[in-house]
RNA sequence: GGCCACGUGGCGGAAUGGUUACGCAGAGGAUUGCAAAUCCUUAAAUCCCAGUUCGAUUCUGGGCGUGGCCUCCA
């Protein structure tokens, strides 16, 4: 079995992965909209899409284009820049430079492409006239509409159907749609709003058109993965996939629709409504960029992953560990493990590392080599020893001369037998997050 | 109300129609002046009730519980 199985959202079940074109490998992730930093559940999306897009190179030759959108166009953005008085482009290309920022220190590949919803504005506005054209979008005062009845597996991704969906009635009423459920394609914009000439007028694009758009022109009109937060089935991705099969005249927008669940929080979602939120820079600044990747990963990627500091102390203590067993060769293994080609199941693969490591530290040098390859395959490893132990001892507020100075001071008091003193000054340092260790021949110390 | 997911040792978390991984914490040991780190050994779990089966934690039905989506969300 050398299949990789993912489990397709469309139908609810573990499917094997099979491409449409061996050479072009597909992959469409939602990435960001830039209104404010982005928190540990969308490093989630970030993290598991990371490992999608290093497996498929694996098993791919990397002939994989992987596409993350930047949206950078939203109303919540319009309202961002209100409430702190900054203008939008500021707004955006901080979060922008920040967003970027965590997915370095997460490790994350860069896509093979980026695009900024603001940069094909053309090809949406086009996409619009189009649907206009093919009778599944009308137009009224400046606002054009998706109109959901004309497209008739509208529902089908998200397991809805139109008539609970009336009948659950908490969509936005307008005179202007003909159906409640008609979703925006394109809207005016106030003068001071950013907003770009169209056949409607002055306006700006809805939320989802952004995707359907871009994923087009960079990946064609049949995507092989399209991904995303669980939070984006209803309606982005269902209005997603109205769009562009509408548009293109296609039965299939993706053969593979993967979500990943939520982080959460006392077993709550993460979200911007119950203040429950952590960003990633504050996550990685707490802890190492690895032990948060590790964190992530910790549980299937279809199941909800609660985030609390033991959770990340234990994947701190386990890189920590690991890094005893590391070695700097490059990983270019084309291989994949079986439980990773399971629907990537990283718990399962991680459990596979530690058993590696555990046969490795009794001096097994192949299993030492599986162990560092297993580790890269899944983004770790990132950064050498070296560079590893360099980075903790950045986090201190002591300088090492003292460090050094106070190391010697105890090795005289133990030397005299004064152990009281010796002691003294272990817990003073420890107090000061400095690990000593006694080893044979010498005293070392860590950032603990 | 509709739809969906989940319920595994103290905790986290995989897998499986028959012997239930792995990590943390716990216990014992090696090591140490004592520790720490590391290494070795080790105890410990499948929500409840039916059904199918030689056998169910796994499949089916029901119940209870938790969370999510149905409005913006990763």
């Amino acid at each position: 079995m050398n299949n990789l199985q993912l489990t397709n959202s469309l139908t609810r079940k573990k499917e094997i992965f099979k491409p449409n074109n061996l050479e072009k490998i597909s992959l469409y992730a939602c990435g960001p909209t830039v209104y404010d930093n982005p928190h540990v559940g969308n490093a989630r999306t970030l993290v598991v899409f990371d490992v999608l897009y290093r497996v498929l190179n694996a098993l791919f030759n990397s002939n994989v284009t992987y596409v993350r959108n930047i949206t950078d166009v939203d109303d919540k953005i319009i309202e961002a820049s209100q409430n702190n008085k900054k203008d939008i482009n500021e707004i955006t290309n901080e979060v922008i430079k920040i967003f970027h920022e965590n997915c370095k220190s997460l490790n994350c590949l860069k896509p093979t492409v980026e695009p900024k919803a603001t940069e094909h504005i053309k090809e949406m506005i086009e996409m619009t006239s189009s649907l206009i054209k093919k009778g599944f979008a009308y137009e009224n005062k400046g606002h054009v509409y998706f109109a959901v009845s004309s497209f008739k597996d509208y529902g089908k991704l998200s397991n809805k159907n139109l008539d609970e969906l009336k009948v659950g009635s908490r969509v936005e009423i307008s005179d202007l749609k003909k159906n409640p459920m008609d979703f925006v394609l394109w809207k005016p914009s106030k003068e001071k709003d950013p907003g770009w000439e169209s056949p409607w007028g002055r306006g700006r694009p809805g939320w989802h058109l952004e995707c359907s758009a871009m994923s087009e022109k960079y990946l064609g009109k049949n995507l092989d993965i399209h991904g995303g937060g669980l939070d984006l089935i209803f309606p982005h991705h269902e209005n997603e996939i109205a769009q562009s099969c509408c548009n293109n005249n296609t039965k299939k927008f993706a053969n593979y629709w993967v979500h990943n669940g939520f982080v959460t929080i006392n077993k709550e979602k993460m979200s911007k409504s119950l203040g429950n939120i952590i960003t990633i820079s504050d996550a990685v600044k707490k802890y190492s960029g690895q032990a948060v990747r590790l964190a992530l990963l910790s549980a299937h990627y279809s199941q909800p992953l609660d985030w609390n500091d033991e959770l990340l102390k234990n994947q701190e203590n386990v890189i920590n560990k690991w890094y005893n067993l590391y070695s700097p060769e490059k990983n270019n293994v084309s291989e994949v493990d079986e439980i990773l080609l399971d629907d990537l199941n990283t718990p399962g693969y991680i459990a596979k590392i530690h058993q590696l490591y555990n046969d490795a530290s009794k001096g097994n040098a192949e299993k030492k080599i599986k162990f560092n390859q297993a580790c890269k395959l899944i983004g770790l490893f990132s950064i050498s020893k070296k560079d590893w132990e360099s980075s903790k001892k950045s986090k201190i507020s002591v300088s090492e001369s003292y460090i050094t100075k106070k190391i010697e001071e105890r090795i005289e008091a133990k030397n005299k037998g004064d152990f009281l003193l010796a002691d003294k000054i272990r817990d003073e340092l420890l107090s000061k997050g400095i690990l000593i260790e006694d080893q044979k021949e010498k005293t070392i110390w860590k950032v603990k």
